[in-house]
This record gives C-alpha cells, sequence and structure tokens, in this order.
DNA sequence: CCCGAGTGTTAAAAATTGTTAAATGACGTT
DNA sequence: AACGTCATTTAACAATTTTTAACACTCGGG
C-alpha cells in the first residue's frame, strides 16, 4: 500500500519512547504516536486508527496487558506487539492467545523491532483480503431497504438521503437487530469519544432516524434504559 | 544520467549554505534549492521534487530530525543527509541505522560531502528500478471512460477534455473506489498543503466533476461529513 | 411520592460543504 | 508589451450536517 501505516506506541520511558518514535518515523515511514501511559493511550486508540499497537507491559496506571485486552474489545484485529522485560512473558502468552499478535523481549534492538513490525503488517495484509469479514453495507428494515455506502433509505420506491452520522448509527443498529446496541459503542465507534455531549448529539440523531423510519408501524427504535438501544421488526 | 539531480539543502548559516550551494552546483552539477530554516524547507519540498537532501540538524524554526520525520511522511526513499557538530549525533546515529540515509560531522570538507551524495545517489539509482509500481492511469466509471493521461472522459463517443487539477482530483477519487478519499489526503498529494484556501478551491473541483459526471445518475461522489468523499459507481 | 439521572424532541448555533461568479494567474500569440 | 484564453483561486452566498442548548418527559431507587 501507498498509505502511510499508523502506529499507537505506549511506552512510559520517554528516553526510550522518543528514540523509538524517531526510527520508526525515520526508518520505518511509519506515522508513530506515543504515548506516556495505557490511559493516555487508550483515549487516543479510540480516538484514531491505527495499523499496529506497541505495548509496554508496564506502565503507570494501566499496565500494558490491560490495555491490549481493552483494545480487543474495540478492534479485533489490529496486530498487538508487547514490550517486556524477560521472562515475564512466558506465562502471560498463553492466557493471551497471541493470534495475530507478537511480543519482544527488553532490551531489543530497533531493527529487531522493525523486522517484527514489517512481518506483522505483512501478515495482516495476506490475511486481509481473504478473510474479508465483509460487514453487509445493505439492510432490509421491515419495507425499508437501508444501503450504508450510498447512504439512503428507501420504500415503496422513495428515496431518503442520510447524512454521514446518521447512516453510520444505522447501520450500527442493523448489525445488531434485535440485539441491544450500547451507547457506548456507537459513541466510541462513530464519535470516537463517550462523553457528555456526544451523547446528546447521539441523541438527536436518534431522534431523526425514528422519523425516517415512522411510515413502518413494524419498525422500531427502542431505547434499553441505562444501557442502548435495541432496532426492532416485529 | 542526463538528468540533472536536484539537492535541497537546508542550512541556517548563511556563508556555508551559499559555499555549499555553490560548490555543488558548480562541482556536482547538481541544481541546489537552499532553505534558510526548516520550515522553509518542508514547504519547498512539498511543493518540488528532490532527489537528495541535505539537512542541518541544528536550525531555527524547525531542527532536522524533526524536518527528516516530515519529509518521511510525504516521500519514504528520498535520501537524506543530516549534518551535525561532533557528538550530537553518536546517539541517534545508532537509532537510525544507515539504511538509506547518512550523516556528516560538522566540521566537513566539502569534497567528503561531494563523495556521500554521488554514494547515495548511486545506491537509489541502483534499487530504483525495482519498486516501480505502476498505477493506472485509465478508468472505467460508470458509463464513462477516463483517460488520466490524455486528460478527458468520454461517454457514448463524446468527449470532455479535463483541466490538471481536476484530472488529478477525478483520478485519486478512482483509486479509490467505493472507498473514502480524505480531503487530507487529496490536498497533500495534488495541492501539496492543507489549508483552508485550498480546501474551498478543492471543493470547486468537487463541484465541477460532480458536473461532468451527472449524466450516469449510477455515478455519485458522495461527501463523508467531516473526512472527505467517496466514488460510488451503483 | 420525590428526586436525580437518563432520554425524547425541537430549535438555534456552529461548522462544513455546494455552487456560482468574479478576480487572479499562467501561458502562448501577436 | 499587450492581448486573448484558459486554469485556478478567492469571494460570496446557499444549503446541509453536526453540535449545543433548552425544555419536557420517563425510569427506577429511596
Amino acid at each position: 500500500m501507498n498509505v502511510i501505516k499508523k502506529i499507537l506506541l505506549a511506552e512510559d520511558d520517554p528516553n526510550l519512547g522518543e528514540i523509538l518514535s524517531d526510527y520508526l518515523e525515520l526508518k520505518g515511514k511509519f506515522e508513530v504516536k506515543l504515548c506516556a501511559d495505557g490511559e493516555e493511550a487508550i483515549r487516543i486508540f479510540n480516538r484514531e486508527d491505527f495499523d499496529l499497537c506497541i505495548l509496554d507491559v508496564m506502565m503507570p496506571k494501566k499496565d500494558g496487558f490491560t490495555l491490549g485486552k481493552e483494545i480487543r474489545k474495540v478492534n479485533a484485529k489490529v496486530p498487538i506487539i508487547f514490550a517486556t522485560a524477560k521472562g515475564m512473558m512466558e506465562d502471560k502468552a498463553e492466557a493471551f492467545g497471541l493470534g495475530g499478535d507478537d511480543y519482544i523481549t527488553k532490551p531489543f534492538r530497533v531493527e529487531e523491532l522493525l523486522m517484527r513490525i514489517n512481518a506483522l503488517l505483512k501478515r495482516v495484509l495476506l490475511t486481509d483480503d481473504q478473510v474479508q469479514e465483509k460487514l453487509p453495507d445493505s439492510f432490509e428494515i421491515g419495507e425499508y431497504h437501508f444501503d450504508y455506502t450510498s447512504q439512503q433509505i428507501s420504500r415503496n420506491g422513495l428515496a431518503q438521503k442520510l447524512s454521514t452520522k446518521e447512516a453510520e448509527l444505522l447501520r450500527m443498529l442493523c448489525l445488531k437487530k434485535n440485539e441491544v446496541l450500547t451507547r457506548e459503542e456507537a459513541l466510541l465507534k462513530i464519535w470516537h469519544d463517550d462523553n457528555y455531549f456526544n451523547g446528546r448529539s447521539m441523541d438527536v440523531f436518534l431522534s431523526k432516524l425514528r422519523k425516517y423510519l415512522r411510515d413502518d408501524q413494524k419498525v422500531e427504535i427502542v431505547n434499553v434504559h441505562g444501557r442502548g438501544y435495541k432496532l426492532l421488526v416485529s
């Protein structure tokens, strides 16, 4: 690909972090985001898209493994490299599965790290095309037909254009038809940040979607108090 | 080598800069662009194509390493030579390895610099041919046929000439058919600078392209609010 | 029943985008 | 140099999208 890959680097030692960051940006032509602790890292991760994460295991506030698990909750496939002191990994390795991931023991040479990064990225690139866990982009909602990419719903041949956010939210609801879509999940995936104002903004969009869908009595977006929303088609 | 190589020289000392520039143009038969600081350098770099960069590490406004990283983000392969005072490099040098780049400690003899330039350029010349990933220059967009090099689109035998920027923008959209082309990416690649006015200029071109493509209902350029555009063919 | 947190709805404000026209710039011709 | 022509940028205004604000209502625990 001709696109620059983005790497999230969580490393609490500023010196090492700076050196690694510089090296990867200059030599590996990556765009590197450096975070000093686990909490900052998860916040940044939810705001931007990354192609790979490098997590120091020993960090203040939130250790690398916890961070890794939280990242996995939101993103199932981004490759992760854990950097850890010798001997710390053996037991954990099993636990984490390490499906698409890797680990490297400190101290390591930067060339070694770069090699592993490239290896992981290449592997993702290979499997990416085959697996193509391609989510549907077209849905049936009662009498409505919803096409996500072209951002419109239609009923009886009449089309209604949707804005980007309207389409994204409706898509997430469709992907969980009859299940609960958590407010948190929608906010993190669409707004990239779960806070009060984005929540209110989302409420407005819910209201709009309900308006679009109200011509079919059998379609309903119901609230699950304190948790989220369900798209019901009876 | 029948083409004159272009060198970007970032050096804040006007005397040294002038001497180097003159020497390289005279002795090395290069075309040299001299910049007095890092900010000027990155601006120039985004506007022109260079075969090699020589960056003084200590410069006002933006130091050589930062500049080097920014250059790497845009161009992954142009060789860089860092010029630095003795002792300053040793720690970084290790980190950066010497893969595609080089460094030289001040003070140095101009002959020494010329040697390194020629060495780097020769190395690039060797590896250059392999990369050559050729992108298509002709696209089908619904009923339209778009030829990038001849800068025209045609439908039902009727041709419509495009201006350079129109063609470049349409090409980028085609290369990402059904995916999002980020405003930022288009601006950096075509306008070489992402600012408000270039953004507005791009909007005007989007409007023109939509006009050219509006005879086929199935072709659409849809906006992804806050991100960019998708070229859709249904 | 009362209260606070959570939700529904609407409207206004702010930001972004769409479109058209005028101003500027680039370039070859005379 | 003056001119015509075309490409591009800037300006102006319209329309759309998203966010924020305001107020009403609901839920569920004390």
